[in-house]
DNA sequence: AAGCCGGGGCG
DNA sequence: CGCCCAGGCTT
């Protein structure tokens, strides 16, 4: 799929424009700090980068500043337990994301002596690094001039070539002809059209005259920049339906567990619920008691949308093994992924 | 190559 | 309320 073309990116321009608008980050070395010589420490690169993924930096920047709190070394990350990762995870999505840097931490540690490897090809070998986020870091960290290529990035090229067709069957070309462009500062290069995308071509509105790449763009030639990118036909989102039980004990501790390691919502913290279907069956308790129904929470994840009746009780605690008991005000501590948080809201609880 | 995996913000 | 998004892993 070769790109109907237009002129080469101008990366010149892009840089200049960066140099003036550069989004200050917490994680980021300013482009007049690199010309200094300052260079980014890969740990917090590293850090942002997997945080980044499929996720805005709105919601990144409080939980960046948590954890190179708590953690300011990849050395610190590594020697704290996974459920502290995990807790601190909590509220940020694709927890798979929380166990791959967790390992990848005691991997650069155990095997690279806690530096970094410094190419995206040694990179790309740690767990929770693929192709976009070892570009990434190596450009940033080491200006090596790789294409780093994410979404935003697709959205910029996918309207700068026209791109007729859904950016995940031309990924190839894209890469190929970003490739071309990029310059020797690679790292700025690649923040710069990260903010590019973020702050200029941006997914409902493209300020066409103050962008950098105005000039070679053929979506803005055409007049309507927000065609672009094609998205390809999206499948429906099936519904699941289940009940979600709050159980108290006398001393009013709520009963807690762990998810499996796999899977959805992997090793975080949840209240029992039942087995999931298209219909709703009827509830299998988990411990007697006098149950009382909530309402419904509905939840929307990437692939279905779920609804969960909430029900609670005082029970007794006998047979209740496999979690735990925790006191309402310990809530907020725990590894709880948002779903479970409006389940416990729902049913009266933080 | 396609499916699985969260959550928040925007219009 | 629908749509969008700083991807990687698994099958």
């Amino acid at each position: 799929m070769p790109l109907a073309h237009s002129q080469p990116l101008d990366s010149t321009s892009v840089l200049a424009w960066y140099d003036r608008h550069a989004r200050d980050l917490p994680w980021r070395v300013s482009p007049a700090d690199r010309r200094q010589g300052i260079r980014p420490d890969p740990y917090r690169v590293w850090l942002s980068e997997v945080m980044l993924q499929q996720t805005t930096v709105a919601a990144v920047k409080a939980y960046f500043v948590r954890f190179t709190t708590l953690w300011p070394s990849v050395q610190d990350l590594a020697a704290t337990p996974l459920d502290n990762v995990l807790r601190e995870w909590a509220g940020l999505g694709y927890y798979a994301r929380a166990r791959n840097l967790h390992a990848c931490a005691r991997a650069v540690v155990a095997e690279h002596g806690g530096v970094f490897p410094d190419s995206a090809a040694g990179l790309q070998n740690l767990p929770g690094i693929g192709a976009y986020t070892s570009a990434a870091i190596a450009a940033i960290c080491f200006d090596e001039r790789v294409a780093v290529l994410d979404g935003n990035l697709d959205r910029v090229l996918a309207r700068y070539y026209a791109l007729d067709v859904p950016v995940r069957e031309a990924k190839d070309a894209l890469r190929g002809a970003l490739q071309l462009a990029v310059p020797e500062r690679a790292g700025d290069f690649a923040q710069a059209m990260m903010d590019l995308g973020a702050t200029i071509c941006a997914p409902r509105a493209a300020m066409c005259l103050v962008c950098p790449l105005h000039d070679g763009c053929k979506a803005r030639e055409q007049g309507e920049p927000t065609r672009y990118p094609v998205k390809p036909v999206k499948a429906e989102r099936p519904v699941r339906k289940g009940h979600a039980f709050v159980m108290r004990d006398a001393a009013g501790d709520v009963y807690l567990q762990s998810r499996p390691g796999k899977g959805l919502l992997a090793s975080m913290t949840e209240v029992p619920t039942s087995d999931l279907g298209e219909k709703l069956g009827e509830p299998d308790f988990p411990a007697e008691g006098d149950w009382r129904r909530h309402g419904q929470v509905i939840h929307v994840f990437t692939h279905f949308r779920l609804e969960l009746e909430v029900w609670s009780a005082l029970v007794a605690p006998d047979g209740l093994d496999a979690g735990w008991w925790a006191p309402p005000g310990a809530l907020k501590g725990e590894a709880l992924p948002t779903l479970f948080r409006k389940v416990l809201a729902e049913a009266g609880l933080s």
